[in-house]
DNA sequence: TGTTTGTATTATAGATTATAATACAAGAGA
DNA sequence: TCTCTTGTATTATAATCTATAATACAAACA
């Protein structure tokens, strides 16, 4: 589990956490079923507070992305067929889209990025 | 200009602003060379202070949407070609295209998705 | 000469974020 | 049984961010 974090951004912590681990299962470096850190592991190794990396984890396990087990610890979801996708993510699907839209970008290339985006595997 | 802000937003006001005035771009709503409305204006309509819409138009001036002159106001700029897009666009559209991979959506449904809120004209 | 423009300043209040230290219930393993 | 580990909860604290309010300023314009 190797963490990325900018602690210049405006972006929290926690958020920052959240976001790089849903990257990590859609990358496929997170499998379902697979066990994530421990709390405390994970952030003795990014060097933050325990409860900031429970705050993300508890923001996952909301989202269903991972569930969590006071007794076995934290493991990846398992998901199947096609789930219905919440409005924040389509509004953020839309605004990075429309960034790209006023950048003067033609709909084939914003196409071909999102391509390349999805397929991408680490 | 019509705001549609969320107070219970976790996502601040300003940029709430900042957001919606790059949509109303993207949709043609706001067209290049329009004149905006005034930082105390749009403040009244909206119910917020004047420096929040400030805020917001300082950081729509910083990334090149408008340009603002104290004499003349707040103008959309006009843009040629195309532009390179700033992490930040990418980072985003990035991190919705895996939200929607894990939740289980296959490529062309992705792909789907993203022709229909480019095509989408307000 | 007023008015309007975006911006700056100062003060203030509230919310959020992150840390630190400590504790707990409950399962795992010895 | 005893000990360790698990995620979580609590309390306190500090720093930062967000938003408002009131006031002011330089510059252009009618």
């Amino acid at each position: 589990m190797l963490l990325q974090l900018d602690f210049n951004s405006e972006r929290p912590i926690y958020q920052q956490i959240r976001d790089q681990i849903v990257l990590g299962i859609a990358q496929g470096a997170l499998s379902p079923g697979e066990k994530l850190p421990t709390v405390r592991a994970l952030a003795d190794e990014a060097g933050v507070n325990m409860m900031t990396v429970s705050k993300a984890y508890q923001l996952l396990k909301q989202e269903g992305y991972i569930t969590t087990d006071r007794r076995s610890g934290t493991v990846v979801s398992a998901r199947e067929g096609t789930q219905t996708v919440p409005e924040q993510t389509v509004q953020r699907l839309k605004l990075a889209l429309s960034e790209l839209r006023v950048a003067g970008w033609r709909e084939e290339r914003v196409l071909d990025l999102c391509r390349e985006l999805y397929e991408q595997e680490g």
